[in-house]
DNA sequence: CGCCAGGCAACAC
DNA sequence: GTGTTGCATGGC
């Protein structure tokens, strides 16, 4: 939690997950954030969300962002009509995000996943880890950021940048196995959407800004409680 | 030019 | 079961 609050101090609250459809609005910014991240995203968006967090895997988000917003203006953004659209046009729309033929076959699966959720009544469609899990194209961490910023439901998102900054830090938690180093994590922190929402959003921002793969130490706000600098 | 990006599945042993 | 490889574009 003090590195929480360390991050939170630096860059404030991100406002993840940023929206395409939805930029300018919402008292959202140009580019879909919100100014400060206090509730999760609108139900709505839940299927948007998903296809970012899909189109964002080894990518850098602003590629990710330009295949979103294509399919957005090609009024491509749900289930339904991505399921309409032939392979090879999909995949043509989704190309800035890279490996696009395997994307645009994990956008299909994730379709018809969305398909197969119930839209109304208690738990209001909202899929467990394990069922999103043995969707062909989602893997732990792709699941875990769709449950979170889609789906409202609060856990920890791990990823390789928190993996990076943890092992730096020096701190004493199982960087080898995903299950274990997030159930790690969560029984450090309040077990909140808006902590979780932030915190994940401002590790990817630290990692971008200082702790990257060649790290900016000498400037980065967090060096006196490092132990990486040291080999600096 | 070479390396990297908010992974994942398939495949080798 | 653990390690390696293909996917592929765009930014720096």
């Amino acid at each position: 939690m003090e590195l929480f609050e360390c991050l939170l101090e630096s860059y404030g609250p991100r406002g993840w997950w940023p929206l395409v459809s939805r930029a300018g609005q919402d008292g959202r910014d140009d580019e879909g954030y919100l100014p400060g991240c206090s509730a999760p995203s609108d139900r709505g968006c839940a299927f948007e969300i998903a296809v970012g967090a899909v189109l964002t895997q080894n990518t850098a988000w602003t590629s990710a962002e330009r295949a979103v917003k294509r399919l957005f203006d090609a009024d491509l953004l749900t289930p339904r009509k991505i399921l309409s659209t032939r392979p090879e046009d999909l995949a043509a729309l989704i190309r800035p995000a890279g490996c696009y033929n395997v994307k645009a076959r994990k956008l299909y699966e994730l379709s018809k996943f969305f398909q197969g959720l119930p839209e109304e009544g208690p738990g209001f469609g909202i899929p467990a880890r394990e069922c999103l899990l043995a969707v062909w194209g989602i893997g732990p961490e792709t699941a875990d950021s769709i449950l979170l910023y889609a789906f409202g439901i609060p856990g920890f998102v791990v990823d390789e940048y928190s993996r990076r900054i943890f092992r730096r830090l020096g701190m004493s938690v199982p960087l080898d196995s995903y299950d274990g180093l997030k159930t790690s994590i969560e029984r450090e922190i309040p077990f909140e959407w808006t902590i979780c929402a932030e915190y994940h959003a401002l590790l990817v921002e630290h990692a971008k800004a200082f702790c990257r793969k060649s790290p900016s130490c000498s400037a980065c706000m967090i060096r006196a409680s490092c132990e990486y600098r040291l080999s600096y």
